[in-house]
DNA sequence: TTGACAAACGGACAATTGTCCGCTATTATT
DNA sequence: AATAATAGCGGACAATTGTCCGTTTGTCAA
């Protein structure tokens, strides 16, 4: 059979990332259209719909690379801290998200907008949960809080379930209102969620 | 001078009102459009824009006695448990509020993701955190917490920060998630939120 | 080459959100 | 009562999001 490809497709696609980030860099994520982004790159609508459906779609792509670097660094740092505390290994991974979180946020918030609408019509299942960022992430999470509460070195509770539940005390909005509103630095905002969420689960040893 | 009011403008903003309540309760807000909203109640767009700038604030306007009943009820839950332990009282409130969230979920939900994204030219203070409900709960629980804390009762934390992180750590998506997917019930997800973001807060006083 | 066929482009079109402006209704003044 | 003045109604209009369909482009077969 055949399967024809145009040869310009992968073309395209970089054009319109680029694109997107050139004008995301200039007006802010907020203020540019998907129009705004077809009629700049010089291509139909439907040719940036096709590849993807919402803005947030976009925005993840755009943040893929920042996130595999997340990714590579949270590894190689589990990696380095092998055989290191559990809490001090929760707590390594821990502040390099909150950092990637409040770094990335203008992007993050688009995201989140737009994946938790879920206006498509597969509205069984929120986009944003299943997004390979919030997996990994969540997988991640819960796969440390598992290994401390296997230890018994941590109160009673349910790893998924927190693992969840502590993603959500990191939306981007409420940090960067935070940090907007009350002026905490990030550093503030890593210390004091440290201590209100991870330390506190941990049973101290004295 | 003159001050002409028009005799029917009251009347128009409970039409608007119900026809909102009755077409969310009919075909669930998230598919009901605004301009739907008013060609059902037979005013302009404009005369709905007027009064709701965005879907978010006639949602607001729609939970409003929701959330006046669940006031009442926190206060008297505080004045009744006069005296009780600080945790006791702080529990009996969180239960409250996150009894509230799930069950208003499809309205808050909406409400987050219009409030949030401030499209609005004022963008530089976010809606959603300068509402009146959300100042009341961060009110709430900041009062509460920082009581705990100054009794020497739990560890060093900032109540103010932390009341921000546990509302968001209730974001409504998140929750409707953990039941819709995971099949946790209210009282699960009420029990693991206490266990997780309350309880380890307080120092053992074994 | 040439013809057939499908992947994929692009612009027109529909739906929703949000704004503007001419007109109506109401009330104070005379 | 008649008039003046303005709050506020309502529909037309603009911008954005998302979809559909006629046309183009490239591959395979003869």
């Amino acid at each position: 059979m055949v399967t024809p490809k145009r040869k310009d497709a992968q073309q395209l696609t970089e054009l319109i990332l680029e694109t997107a980030r050139d004008l995301f860099t200039q007006y802010g994520v907020d203020t540019v259209s998907m129009h705004q982004i077809a009629k700049t790159a010089g291509v139909g609508q439907a040719t940036m719909y096709r590849r993807y459906a919402q803005k947030g779609d976009l925005c993840l792509e755009l943040i893929d690379d920042q996130f595999n670097r997340l990714r590579i660094e949270i590894e190689a740092q589990l990696e380095q801290l092998d055989g290191a505390p559990i809490l001090e290994r929760l707590i390594s991974v821990f502040r390099r998200i909150i950092m990637f979180t409040h770094h990335e946020a203008s992007l993050l918030k688009a995201i989140h907008v737009s994946l938790v609408q879920s206006r498509c019509l597969n509205a069984d299942a929120q986009q944003f949960f299943c997004s390979q960022p919030y997996l990994y992430l969540h997988g991640t999470l819960a796969g440390l809080l598992k290994e401390a509460s296997d230890a018994g070195q941590t109160v009673s509770f349910d790893p998924a379930f927190t693992a969840h539940i502590m993603i959500a005390a990191l939306a981007p909005h409420t940090l960067q209102h935070l940090s907007d509103r009350y002026g905490y630095t990030t550093d503030d905002i890593i210390d004091q969620l440290i201590r209100t969420l991870i330390r506190p689960l941990f049973i101290s040893l004295d």
